[in-house]
DNA sequence: TAGATTGTTAATCGATTAACAATC
DNA sequence: TAGATTGTTAATCGATTAACAATC
């Protein structure tokens, strides 16, 4: 159990972990050698050692490591379980797909709150979720601990909007629109940057 | 001009140089020195030099870049004047906000064609897109030469269609579902993980 | 016990940063 | 010309892989 300072690249393989590890847990699985898990996954056993002795020691020498007990930390680590409060900003197109589509709880958040400008959706109940009139953002948030923003709005409006969200100390942006947010340190920014997905792809294609 | 073997990593930051590069450009800045460019993007002036000599010469000593011509360069490198040719598997609600919101043309892609199995849906135009039957998928593939296909079906059925893709040619699956696809290495796959994405985000707001 | 597999240390590999001669 | 800034080589830093003693 080191904990210094654990790299990103580490980090953005956790979620991967958890992602195989609940499969196996499905599947049935009890338990699992990293050799195993790393030819699932098409990673060295030896990174997945790696990447799990910065957190603790979650496996038995001569056995590997219990899938479900695995799979349970994995979750801790990520926060799973802390109850996360979620809204999301902008209920248009994308923004309702994620609300009707996309299992928040699954992740461990729970989407409270919609927020939008418009009048035809103020007031609405989408996929169970209220749709707010954005003006009482501030005051929402005032009787409201939120951990994450979901932001799907237009472009133009996304910057003031960070900066609202990140005054009134929501922990947490997850950014679909393609700016590159300006917050303080204080305030996590995840981007879902689509155009720059397509074009790594459009790149990939050319070469390979 | 190398062009041996450019990293992942370097191709992964080529989208976010040809986004701010667009910008610079609309806002009508004609030259940009790298360190000018390093400081708006938040990363060293020597890495920006360093990621561009990967594919050529575009700068000028004492002066810098011109803005619209690197701009051009590296859409070029990206195949953005390529005329790639997109289909959508799965016209749901993630789908459909795809097909109404996201601008596959500025990324250089024509989206000519979705597919479902729903009744409903087929023989629908939305937003300016036809819905065909997945049914016809190969007939429709032996016929148009498709370049990448938008996988936004529900997870039990992307493994096989991903294999059908693959099969018929298509050069690259942009991935939405939250399945590790397997498919021959002359098919490219792009993951969008919206899961793996939040839960990292999830992890960030516990520390930081 | 013997075989398997961990956690960790050391070695390698690759990516980022710094430095600088070339030159506009 | 003098100042600025490139492209590239060298130095540093960090991440991945290999090796192995510990031990179930």
């Amino acid at each position: 159990m080191k904990r210094e300072k654990v790299s990103t690249a580490v980090i953005r393989r956790l979620p991967r972990y958890y992602r195989n590890l609940e499969e196996l847990s499905e599947a049935g699985t009890v338990r699992i050698s990293s050799k195993a898990l790393s030819s699932a996954m098409g990673i060295t056993a030896s990174q997945i050692r790696q990447d799990l002795s910065c957190f603790g020691e979650f496996g038995l020498q001569g056995y590997g490591y219990n899938v479900e007990s695995l799979r349970r930390e994995i979750g801790e680590i990520l926060g799973v379980n802390r109850g996360h409060r979620a809204i999301l900003l902008g209920a248009g197109n994308l923004g309702r797909a994620l609300m009707e589509n996309f299992h928040f709880q699954s992740c461990g958040f729970l989407l409270e709150a919609a927020f939008d400008v418009s009048p035809a959706l103020i007031g609405q109940t989408l996929a169970g979720v209220p749709v707010l009139d954005v003006a009482g953002l501030e005051e929402y948030l005032a009787a409201h601990r939120t951990d994450v923003a979901v932001l799907t709005v237009p472009g133009p409006v996304a910057q003031e909007l960070a900066r609202r969200l990140a005054q009134a100390g929501v922990g947490g942006i997850w950014n679909f629109t393609n700016i590159e947010l300006a917050v303080p340190a204080t305030t996590a920014v995840e981007n879902v940057h689509f155009a720059d997905s397509l074009l790594t792809l459009s790149y990939m294609i050319l070469k390979g």
